[in-house]
DNA sequence: ATATAATATATGATATATCAAATCGTCAAT
DNA sequence: ATTGACGATTTGATATATCATATATTATAT
């Protein structure tokens, strides 16, 4: 049962009352955002198979929106739509996990290299509150939490480079990786070296220093990534126990 | 009417009776890879408006494999869903090219990286003819014809990388650009140095030497996009009458 | 002749009916 | 008890009908 995901019916035969604000987007586009935060929080595990009428039914919608943000999760690579009559969340083979993160050194490299030279202080001061989270929530074992405050602290970086497509492109590979991340914590907690890299991430953007906080993220994508490679080659291998219902 | 397009219907309530070969995937995977195709080849220009039903009569399938293959392309970002009952090819800004350019910089380098190593002696060899292809198309004027091979020949590099994720991301760069490379020949035709860079790239894969082939490959990617820059600019401007059918 | 209102048409958005294939379950045969 | 065949059910795929809004067209008034 990993599946609360209701969003609002609104029936879209009545015009809706209210709704001044947020320009009304189809359903499609709501049903999008609603799967893709989930899947972000790693509310959906690596291998669970979508039901279109159940999903349909759970959000209150026909089947066609439902179809339609499925057939654009599955572009993304973020689900997989195996030969017949099956859409799941991928699987990441270890093969795979490396390949992004190779990606995500340059990406996420160049992002806060770029970063470096325009963050803003309160940029700078949000930056420190999420990484207090971080560490709060890494201390009481509560993975999901922690989850959310790294990608916040991440997030915050990459917004600051001012690089929008470039952001999308990272967010996508995070997209994919968040239901493994979720699944694999607290088994493969990251190994910290002495001082925990986010620090000097911050103490280089004070300094504005574009190769130091490079070089902190790089770190940080290795050291948070090492353990979980190690899971993943076992899991390959059959010999760990992960990846239900296939 | 730049929309040939015609794929063979194949009504799906008779059981077809050839198709041996592929695998029959779903119609919108088809439609979807008929429009990704028309789009790298340029046949549809900036700003060119799909119309669903058009397509779908024109494709010979209903008009539901027509919406969802082009809501893919429009969350690749390839199309653009302006707000109100429009689905237009995106415009690339001089902005957006350079930042797109950027990234391919940095992808495109680790591709060309990592094939110097793994590249086969027949593929450097089909390299040299598809170089051969674009040097004459480039002499004759044929753009579409010079676009189209210089494409093959980044293409065969990039794929003997092995790295199939960065491969899909290059290619999603590749298919934004390409209805703005067509609409742009012959107009923004590359301007190279002394020796094109093409050549570098392959004595780079002769020698197997990484470095130089991705500091051709980036070189190469420079020089061929000064000029379009310059175009961009002026019909960010205004000043060029591109960019048809608002 | 121009501008504005009224009407018609086109188009994307959504829901739904139908189909074929896959899966599941039942029951009989060994 | 295991296996296999056959029917029932589930599920994704496709087509289509309907709706609301945007766009185009026509008509009317000044």
């Amino acid at each position: 049962m990993e599946t609360p995901l209701i969003s609002r019916p609104t029936d879209y035969h009545q015009p809706e009352a209210d709704m001044a604000s947020v320009a009304r987007d189809n359903l499609t586009a709501r049903v999008y955002q609603e799967l893709r935060q989930a899947l972000m929080e790693g509310r959906f595990r690596p291998g669970h198979r979508f039901k279109i009428r159940q999903l349909a039914q759970s959000m209150g919608v026909s089947e066609t929106p439902i179809r339609e943000a499925l057939m654009q999760l599955v572009r993304e690579r973020v689900l997989d739509m195996r030969a017949a009559r099956s859409i799941a969340v991928a699987r990441l083979t270890s093969a795979q996990y490396q390949e992004l993160r190779a990606i995500r050194l340059l990406l996420e490299g160049f992002a806060a290299e770029q970063a470096a030279t325009r963050i803003t202080d309160s940029a700078i001061a949000e930056l420190r509150l999420h990484h207090r989270a971080l560490a709060d929530a890494e201390r009481d074992g509560e993975w999901r939490k922690a989850v959310e405050a790294n990608w916040h602290f991440h997030n915050t970086i990459y917004r600051a480079a001012g690089l929008p497509e470039l952001l999308g492109m990272i967010e996508t590979i995070w997209l994919r990786n968040g239901p493994l991340l979720n699944i694999l914590y607290p088994r493969a907690v990251p190994t910290y070296s002495e001082r925990h890299q986010h620090l000097n991430v911050i103490d280089g953007l004070v300094a504005r220093d574009p190769v130091a906080v490079k070089r902190a993220i790089q770190a940080d994508l290795m050291e948070g990534g090492a353990k979980l490679i190690e899971l993943l080659d076992e899991i390959d291998q059959g010999k760990a126990p992960l990846y239900p219902e296939g």
